[in-house]
DNA sequence: TGTAATGATACTATAACAGTATCTTTATGT
DNA sequence: ACATAAAGATACTGTTATAGTATCATTACA
C-alpha cells in the first residue's frame, strides 16, 4: 500500500526543484532533466497543479511554470487530495455494509483513528517544510 | 486506498462468526449462508487460513473448519500479514531512489510514523477483542 | 511566421485485487 | 463397497487503479 502514489511524488518533487532553483520561470525540459522523470507524465502533473492553482503556467517560447502559491502554504495533504482524493483508509462504510456491526465495530474505530492521524501528519507538512530540513 | 482488503476482511468476520457459533465445526456451506459471501472466494481464504495455523480443516462428509488458536491470539495484524504482506506505506525505500536525499527526507520519516501507528493499532486488535465490544 | 513552449485529450500497459471454475482427495453414513 | 458431501489444489478470468504514452491544438516570442 502507498500513501503517496507517483504522481503525487513527482508534484512534490517538481515542486521543491522549482522552489529551490531561485529562477523566475522554469520549462518542463529544465525539471526532466533535473529531476529524470518520464516528461508525458510529469507534464500531465505539472498541468494539474497550474489548474488547481498551485502553479502558474505561461505558454509558448521560453514559457514554463511558476510558483502560484508560496512554499509555506503548498501541503502535502492538498497534493496528495488532488492527486489520489481524499485521504481515506477504508472503504466499507459507503460500500455494501459487510459489517453486520458498523456503528460498534472496533476495527473500524481503529482503522479511523489511523486514519485521523494520517490526516494530522500530512496536514503538518508543506513544501517549505520539506525544503527547509532538506538542505 | 484500503488498509484491509477483502480476503482479509472476509477471514475476520469468518472467524468472528466460528467463534461466536460455539459449534465443534463449522462449514463452508453455513459460513456462505450465513455471512453472505462468494463461496469460492471464502473458501480460497479459508484454505489460507488453514495452511497458516489459524483454522484447522477436517475433509470428507461433515467436514469443515475449527479454530486452530485461541480468538485472543489472532491478532489482526498477523491476518493482514497472511493476505497482504507486512504493512508498508511506501515504497521508495527499496524501488528506485526517486528521493534526492532519502537519509534526511521529512517525508519519509512522517510517513515511517504513520506505519508504526498503523502497526501498533492492528497489533492491539485480536479477535477476541473485536468480539468483546461487539457483543 | 517558424519554433518552442504548454493545454487538452485519448490511448495503452501493468499490476493488484476480486472472484470463478474445475478437478482431486478424503471421510462418513448407509 | 460406494455415493456423497465435505475440503485441497490450482488455473483461469474480470475489474480497477496506477503509470505512462501519443497526438494534436493553442499560444507567445523572436
Ligand atoms: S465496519 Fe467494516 S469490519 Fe466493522
Ligand atoms: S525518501 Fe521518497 S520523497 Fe523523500
Amino acid at each position: 500500500m502507498n500513501l503517496i502514489t507517483r504522481n503525487t511524488d513527482y508534484a512534490i518533487r517538481a515542486l521543491c526543484y522549482i522552489v529551490k532553483s531561485n529562477k523566475d520561470i522554469v520549462s518542463v525540459k529544465e525539471l526532466v532533466e533535473g529531476l529524470k522523470m518520464p516528461r508525458p507524465f510529469l507534464r500531465k502533473v505539472l498541468q494539474e497543479l497550474n489548474k488547481k492553482g498551485i502553479l502558474r503556467s505561461y505558454k509558448g517560447k521560453n514559457g514554463g511554470f511558476v510558483l502560484a502559491t508560496r512554499p509555506e502554504n503548498i501541503y502535502i495533504s492538498k497534493l496528495i487530495e488532488i492527486f489520489q482524493g481524499p485521504i481515506k483508509l477504508q472503504e466499507h462504510t459507503f460500500k455494501k455494509k459487510i459489517c453486520p456491526e458498523i456503528k460498534s465495530c472496533v476495527l473500524k474505530k481503529k482503522i479511523d483513528e489511523v486514519e485521523n492521524y494520517t490526516i494530522l501528519k500530512v496536514n503538518s507538512l508543506s513544501i517549505a517544510s520539506l525544503l527547509k530540513t532538506g538542505k
